[in-house]
RNA sequence: GGUGCGGUAGUUCAGCCGGUUAGAAUACAGGCCUGUCACGCCUGGGGUCGCGGGUUCGAGUCCCGUCCGCACCGCCA
């Protein structure tokens, strides 16, 4: 036994007691006639003392410790006759009698505390050390409470958790796929999947009922802040559900983490917004519905004034930015300069402003009166004080820039508070969208997504209109997740793959076996999938996953640390009968 | 594939319109200090200014290229 108590549990009533402690030297304090050394664990850390009256040789021992040396102690819990009331363990120290150093460590590159020195590269480089940092490992505390709150709710509403394989086949539908070589199957390869779709539909086939699955998936797509090439879904499937079923179900589970993990309680339903909705009202599928400022549409208002930005645009659209009639003509700019960012891609920004004493400027003075100003101020319903953002343009994508200029101005008006929830279902979204490159209709969700009933009339003579039983849970204005009710027929299967441009045996070799296994009495089936990397870093009030997954990727993809990936032995690459061709320019 | 920002002591950064010996903080080492807990004080060591080329009498600074990192767009059914 290296130790009898951690380094984060002792209080005032241990006091008298002999313990042996061990962990790593946080930090010394050498006062002359006495040291104290911090010394750390996962679960805290604990004040121990040198006094050179008592053991001159082993307080000059203990001077020599250097942080993150790795220390055994043995002494006397003692209260403290000065306190430090920020740490657990403030009241009491250890009144050293020996220590034993079990291992050196040379000087770490960066800082072990919250406020590191050290920059993200170099924190990935030492993961390892950044680790111990206890913001890090708090957050990886944090995801194993919810993956164990997941499978407390789940397996309460009887759902097995089932693995389904990580070597799978490869469709090039959707994402790219991580892909591997076959070395019995020479020239073949499997995929990583990109999750476990196929399989949890065919294990509702086999009268499984009730799956789930903590499943790492796999996409070879460029990464961003909160995405990963590996990630973690909560991966569900339900039979004889209908949307309702599983809306109700995942609620549950989402209100369960926040109660249970966060203690949080959301009383009322999620409330819920059509896709059509969402995007007339927030130019967005996964609005943030912390903070107003809805779209309000004045395209029929603002033409036949001789400005041609609007008199030509498909959609004027604006929200109305309440006290922000302050703002000065440097803000106003930035805030064009926003909008103009190759990103975004506006051709200007129209602003208007309403003082508190009804006066009135705007960017468009030369257009149009007051009155027509005060007209566009009345159907926004702007109040005195609030400043008005138009945007001209075609529609969807002026909604977009929309969208992204209401997000800068919450973020500005501090209206996005991360430790506020406001989670949304968003419904009814279509079951297609056309692709003007390919010029062909691709699934949004998948192509096992069923069609809202009322819409399967609509397939084939509109097919754009047609709506998905599909639904997702957006929070804060992060897609948490999504599902449909899938198609378990295999006569609308097989017109959705139609629909799609698949040839019945493309089909066929691609999903064959699953549509096999519809033939033989397939239960009407649904489900959902929540991104757990993102869930995790909500609750943890990040803006990236990275430091909820303890051994991340960096931006292009490479594991600094172990710097992969890395080329393969010449060997190697024989063996699987594989060349690798010269790299391109 | 594209856009933006960044790369200077171990680390985080400053370094102006190109100018003489490149700074600060922190970390580290040595010394002093008996109640500290971001201890304090004194001293010290520490630099291929990412890399390559160019302009210039002279480049950390300007230009071109390149590599790396971060954020974003495209992409992510």
């Amino acid at each position: 036994m290296y130790r009898d108590k951690t380094c984060g549990e002792l209080r005032l009533s241990d006091a008298g007691k002999p313990v042996t402690l061990a962990g790593w030297v946080q930090r010394t304090r050498k006062m002359g006639g006495m040291t104290f050394v911090d010394v750390r664990d996962r679960y805290g850390i604990t004040q121990v003392v040198f006094n050179n009256d008592t053991d001159a040789a082993l307080c000059e021992r203990a001077n020599k410790l250097g942080r993150e040396f790795v220390v055994q102690v043995k002494g006397t819990v003692a209260e403290r006759t000065s306190k430090n009331p920020h740490l657990p363990t403030g009241d009491i120290e250890i009144i050293a009698e020996s220590f034993k150093v079990l291992n050196r460590s040379e000087v770490p590159p960066f800082t072990i505390e919250d406020n590191t020195d050290g920059g993200d590269d170099l924190r990935m480089k030492y993961r390892y050390l950044d680790l111990r940092r206890p913001g890090v490992r708090s957050n990886l505390e944090l995801r194993h409470r919810m993956a164990f709150e997941i499978r407390r709710y789940l397996d309460a509403h009887d759902f097995l958790e089932i693995e389904t394989p990580i070597l799978v086949k490869s469709t090039p539908e959707g994402a790219r796929d991580f892909v591997v070589p076959s070395r019995m199957n020479p020239g073949e390869f499997y995929a990583l999947p990109q999750s476990p779709q196929l399989f949890k539909q065919l294990l509702m086939v086999s009268g499984f009922d009730r799956y789930f699955q903590i499943a790492k998936c796999f996409r070879d797509e460029d990464l961003r802040a909160d995405r990963q090439p590996e990630f973690t879904q909560i991966d569900c499937e339900m039979s004889f559900v209908e949307q309702e079923d599983v809306i109700r179900m995942f609620e549950g589970l989402v209100k369960h983490i926040f109660k249970y993990v966060k203690n949080i309680d959301f009383t009322d339903p999620f409330p819920r917004m059509t896709w059509n909705d969402a995007m007339r009202l927030y130019g967005s599928d996964k609005p943030d519905i912390r903070f107003g400022m809805k779209f309000v549409e004045l395209t029929d208002l603002v033409k036949g004034h001789g400005f041609s930005v609007m008199d030509d645009a498909e959609l004027t659209v604006g929200i109305a930015v309440p006290g922000c009639a302050g703002y000065t003509r440097k803000q106003t700019d930035e805030l064009t300069e926003f909008v103009k960012r190759p990103q975004i891609g506006a051709k200007g920004l129209v602003w208007v402003k309403i003082a508190e004493d009804g006066t009135i400027k705007s960017s468009v003075g030369k257009f149009f009166s007051d009155d027509d100003l005060r007209a566009w101020a009345e159907r926004m319903d702007a109040k005195p004080g609030d400043m008005l953002l138009l945007l001209s343009g075609p529609a969807m994508k002026t909604r977009k820039q929309l969208c992204e200029l209401r997000l800068e101005m919450g973020n500005r008006l501090g209206l996005r508070p991360k430790n506020v929830f406001a989670p949304l279902w968003v419904i009814d979204f279509p079951l297609f969208e056309w692709d003007e490159e390919t010029q062909r209709y691709y699934a949004m969700h998948h192509p096992f997504t069923s069609p809202n009933p009322e819409d399967v009339p609509l397939l084939h003579t509109d097919t754009g209109k047609v709506r998905a039983t599909a639904y997702d849970i957006v929070v804060n204005g992060t897609e948490l997740g999504g599902g449909s009710i899938r198609i378990h027929d295999s006569e609308l299967q097989d017109t959705m793959f139609e629909l799609l441009g698949f040839t019945p045996e493309k089909a066929h070799e691609q999903f064959g076996f699953l549509m096999d296994a519809f033939k033989y009495g397939a239960p009407p089936h649904g489900g959902l999938a929540l991104g757990f990397d993102r869930f995790v870093s909500m609750l943890a009030e990040l803006d990236s996953i990275r430091d909820t997954i303890a051994f991340p990727k960096n931006n292009s993809g490479r594991d600094v640390m172990n710097e992969s990936p890395s080329p393969l032995d010449p060997a190697q690459l024989e063996e699987l009968n594989l060349e690798v061709l010269p790299l391109k320019k």
